[in-house]
DNA sequence: TATTTAGGTCAATATATTTGACCTTTTGAC
DNA sequence: GTCAAAAGGTCAAATATATTGACCTAAATA
């Protein structure tokens, strides 16, 4: 009885996961739909806006998807002028991925609107709600 | 400078999200896989599973997607025996959908890894953070 | 009886992913 | 200087998925 209580707990917090992934996702993807992009974009810009001169290699790390898998949003986005990739100076065989200005707007608008509603949630839980659920979400993302 | 840091502060909120949602969903994905299905499929027999008896429409409102991206997936289910659809009795253009043994069975395994998993990061991460996480994914969840 | 609702299906299109091969350029070990 | 390895890019085929829109039945209900 006390097993089964606890299943249907962790059950609901299953959901809230569930729920919650869809409602941070939905504000850039309606944002991205509009443009003929898709999440993988926003992931692309979202990573190289972090980290500047990110490699291809590192890129797909993060990612963790297959080159090929990258290799169409990525083409699109440097088309798209959203995204640069210049030669590394110390290594030739490397690319140096970069937002253009047009991508750091782009990224801020996707990025932005789950900032917001990151802010908005962590006001109405409180400093040290915030603080419990990012190291509850610390646990949880280091497997 | 206030400002930027409160960014730099939720901009690892959201890799936090990204990252811990897949880990969330490695354990299903790979025993997924191994059958030639996919996350929609779980996601059908989490919901039927949850509550025996849902009708197609209610299942399509929870999973929010179109009948036509539900009809494969969930034809399949039943094909394989781990759903059954039954008219209902009180209105007949109804169907019930409710798991079937070997649905529970799948359903059991592929959510075990999750409830197991988030069993663990609560017991990391302590019965008092659990329900500060709780009170902040709810925000969250609900937009 | 006529309309609405729940459900199912088809076809066309568009997209995405995966597998696997193959290519160039550059680096670095020998 | 040669050669294997690394970084990156691309292609093609097969597969999978999603989207749009149409159309159908059976059952409920106004």
């Amino acid at each position: 009885m006390v097993d089964q209580k606890r299943e249907e707990s962790l059950r609901e917090a299953i959901e809230l996961i569930f729920f919650s992934y869809r409602s941070f996702t939905r504000g850039p993807d309606l944002i991205l739909e509009k443009r003929g992009l898709n999440r993988m974009h926003h992931r692309i810009l979202y990573f190289v806006g972090r980290e500047p001169a990110l490699s291809v290699n590192d890129l797909l790390s993060v990612l963790n998807i297959s080159k090929q898998a990258l290799h169409n949003p990525l083409r699109q986005l440097v088309a798209m002028k959203l995204v640069s990739n210049s030669k590394s100076r110390s290594d030739g065989r490397v690319k140096e991925l970069r937002l253009t200005s047009a991508g750091k707007k782009l990224e801020a608008r996707l990025t932005g609107t789950q900032l917001l509603q990151l802010a908005e949630v962590f006001g109405q839980a409180g400093p040290d709600a915030e603080k419990a659920w990012r190291k509850t979400m610390h646990f949880l993302a280091n497997d």
